[in-house]
DNA sequence: TTGCGTGCAAAGGTTTTGCATGGCA
DNA sequence: TGCCATGCAAAACCTTTGCACGCAA
């Protein structure tokens, strides 16, 4: 069946702060370690395994997107709120400085129509991040 | 100095076969793991660390791209024939059933344009990927 | 003969899993 | 009290590195 019995959702400590981590963080792509270090920094640790179990919820859930970063060593998850219509943009990410970027355009909502209308093809773009280089660093 | 001194490159079994497995899989993205399984039907076994420093070379010539790939568990390699000009467009791939698309459009080379203009990013679709849903799997 | 290439084994890094314990409701 | 959550340790993966030997030129 494909049929999950509903799960009971917990509230604990660990929980509440990793989410917090992620929403103060929202800009920026963070790794599992990296919340795990931001924590410990706070004197809030958590185990990794806990960063990891929380993650995996809260994509279910809707509030928190995986991404696959540059280097590929590791995933890197960042807090959506689920009312702003995140759905609708795209993100840069420069592959010298790490720096992401939310685009919020019109031509490129367009090219999700595009894409569908001339290739068949429905972009998720809450998987897609356009990889690239930053106006900062391509002055060097 | 950033001046590496010239290597020599030996031309050798292993390497050609990776090679060739590359070229004759051109049309989709594979995993090191991928080549090494099917490089061993074929008979032809190629230990994975020789794989993955053939891969290395190939990709500092410009004959083999790299791409993270969707569960970012593994890279993903591609053979890229340096005549045609595959640095002129992009690809899709479905988060279903993995199939990828080259997608040769005008109206996404004017995207780069685009972001270049308004939103100053030199996007590298060397590295980028637009994940979705293809034709067949929307159908289901 | 020279020095790059190969492949085994081991190391390194990230993520997942098993299991006993902790803690919310 | 019932169950989900936590965290340690260990396993599972992917990739890189060290090293001795193989082999192209």
């Amino acid at each position: 069946m494909e049929k999950k019995k509903e799960q009971k959702i917990y509230k604990t400590r660990q929980r509440s702060q990793i989410l917090n981590c992620l929403i103060e963080n929202s800009s920026k792509h963070l790794t599992a370690d990296e919340i795990s270090v931001i924590l410990k920094e706070k004197n809030c640790e958590v185990g990794k395994t806990t960063v990891y179990r929380s993650l995996e919820k809260l994509i279910k859930e809707g509030s928190v997107r995986k991404y696959i970063c540059e280097e590929g060593r590791s995933a890197c998850f960042q807090y959506v709120d689920g009312n702003k219509n995140c759905h609708q943009h795209f993100h840069l990410k420069c592959i010298e400085c790490g720096k992401l970027m939310h685009l919020e355009c019109d031509y490129l909502s367009d090219l999700e129509k595009h894409i569908f209308e001339h290739h068949k093809f429905i972009v998720d773009n809450t998987k897609t991040v356009l990889y690239g280089v930053c106006e900062e660093c391509s002055n060097e």
